[in-house]
DNA sequence: CTTGAGCGC
């Protein structure tokens, strides 16, 4: 059995089939008649049965006439429309379906570096990525990229503890002719957070960047963005700054990120309230940040 | 399961 297997050509079961119907080429062709006034429609056709013999098969049917067809009063007034979009140009029947296509510009049509040859080239990249828009622009308060720079950030005034300019919009504060921060305006480190819940007088470690009151939040569904962090986080308090980490080489989300609090108390409130908080369908996990290893 | 990029207009 094994030989005789070998001695032949190997023939797939899918194969076998179309093999027993090579035969078909024997029979007369196909005939349809109609349909006629009525509508009767006849089709004549031949086939092998399982035996081997040879089979006469018709079929008739009846198509509803299209005057006759039932279409509803919206569908009969629709077909009265003047025709719009690209089928103004097409000169076909008056019934025509056509497919448009519409240009949709996405803010990130391809994810960083998913694309080998170009993390290669890096000269290329910029280019592109100047051309593209800004996403060389990285603020660096917030860390947010290509929306704003720095001096624009609309957080750089919540880490103030003036209240006088807190609730104005950036622009506002900031007149056309000074091209630096307004005079007074501006409080340093050691100056901040109103000393009341800041007992120990020093400024040193404030001097880095807002890596203050830091809120570690994990458990993010990946297509949470920094914004849906602080629109989750905003409620209580004054947030100094959102992160959410991104794989360099996906561009998707990691998962978790951290969101800074100008008050610790608040920051505080904020993982009581939301830790164990269903977002996305997740548990998100809100605690306080260990210092960054860096 | 999970602890951040970049230091400039």
């Amino acid at each position: 059995m094994a030989m005789e297997a070998t001695n032949q050509p190997k023939l797939r079961w899918g194969e076998l089939e179309d093999d027993a119907e090579d035969l078909d080429f024997l029979l007369p062709p196909k005939q349809i008649f109609g349909p006629d006034e009525n509508g009767v429609k006849k089709v004549v056709e031949y086939k092998f049965n399982a035996e081997g013999n040879k089979v006469k098969i018709t079929t008739t049917t009846r198509i509803r006439k299209l005057a006759n067809a039932r279409l509803s009063k919206g569908a009969v007034e629709r077909r009265s429309w003047p025709k719009f979009g690209d089928a103004v140009h097409e000169d076909v029947g008056a019934r025509l379906t056509m497919v448009s296509t519409e240009e949709i510009i996405l803010e990130r049509p391809r994810a960083p570096g998913s694309k080998q040859d170009e993390s290669k080239a890096a000269g290329d990249s910029l280019a592109q990525i100047g051309k593209a828009g800004a996403v060389l622009m990285v603020c660096r308060t917030c860390g947010k990229k290509g929306d704003h720079w720095t001096s624009k950030c609309p957080f750089k005034d919540l880490a103030q503890p003036s209240d006088t300019f807190m609730d104005k919009p950036p622009s506002a504060e900031a007149p056309a002719t000074g091209a630096g921060p307004q005079k007074g305006a501006y409080v340093p480190p050691s100056m901040r957070g109103g000393g009341a819940e800041r007992g120990s007088g020093g400024g040193t470690e404030m001097r880095r960047r807002n890596e203050e009151n830091s809120v570690r939040v994990t458990n993010l569904s990946e297509d949470t963005r920094e914004a849906d962090l602080l629109e989750l986080f905003r409620p209580f308090g004054h947030v100094s700054r959102v992160y959410v980490a991104i794989d360099q080489k996906t561009g998707m989300s990691r998962g978790f990120g951290f969101v800074n609090f100008v008050n610790r108390e608040d920051a505080e409130r904020a993982i009581n309230k939301l830790n164990g908080y269903g977002y996305d369908n997740l548990i998100l996990r809100v605690e306080w940040a260990a210092p960054r290893t860096n």
